[in-house]
DNA sequence: CGGCTATATAGCTATCTGTCAATGTAAAGG
DNA sequence: CCTTTACATTGACAGATAGCTATATAGCCG
């Protein structure tokens, strides 16, 4: 899980992730939404593939690339134990949210 | 969250969390459990507090670390929108399990 | 005070990471 | 065929990161 861990770290890729929550698009899709180069995004998505995070099939010339859930529903089974720390107590969070975003 | 994630990925930082679900521990504790120098611990322990994982006090010459939930709990609700993929699907999870720790 | 204990900081090194421009590859289509 | 389209790979580089040894800091205790 450190894989996803450290695949979804890094902002463009965590972008890449959450517009493939959407469905299945096009590694294009991501060159034209990101700011950065087609070959880094393309380096970005097999990052992705490694951490097991996304997977791809072949469209003629273009690569169709899908989210691959079980790493974060691993991710999801990992904080489990975490849990009982804010059932009851989004205060917590809430003061945290506050510092990163202050009004 | 980025932070909190970037700290995560790293494996004996993630060991320090898991030792920090049971409570309050003095930085000597992470020393002993884990396989590296004691500078090499008190610069994890400063990447944790910089992402907000952890909150320490002082106790005498210790320091006492704490685990801080609130950047867990972001990622909790970051990861509500992709929930839908495994329930009731947790078939997806077990066919990654089994390619990482096959039989 | 002087030494011991617990932790942090500084300085260094090797490796990893994100980025880009340039090039390779493979399929489509005129 | 030859060009265009879509994407991957290569090679280079700057900055980040994890690790270590050595040293500093700071509180206890005799």
């Amino acid at each position: 899980m450190n894989l996803a861990l450290q695949a979804l770290s890094e902002p463009h890729r965590m972008a890449i992730v959450a517009m493939l929550a959407d469905g299945e698009r096009p590694a294009g899709d991501f060159v034209d939404a990101l700011p950065i180069s087609q070959p880094t995004v393309s380096k970005h998505l097999s990052v992705l593939r490694e951490a097991g995070l996304v997977t791809v099939r072949k469209d003629a010339q273009r690569r169709l690339y899908r989210l691959n859930p079980a790493p974060l529903a691993e991710l999801d089974a990992w904080l489990q134990p975490y849990r009982r720390f804010w059932v009851d107590r989004l205060d917590a969070l809430e003061s945290h949210l506050d510092k990163e975003f202050p009004q």
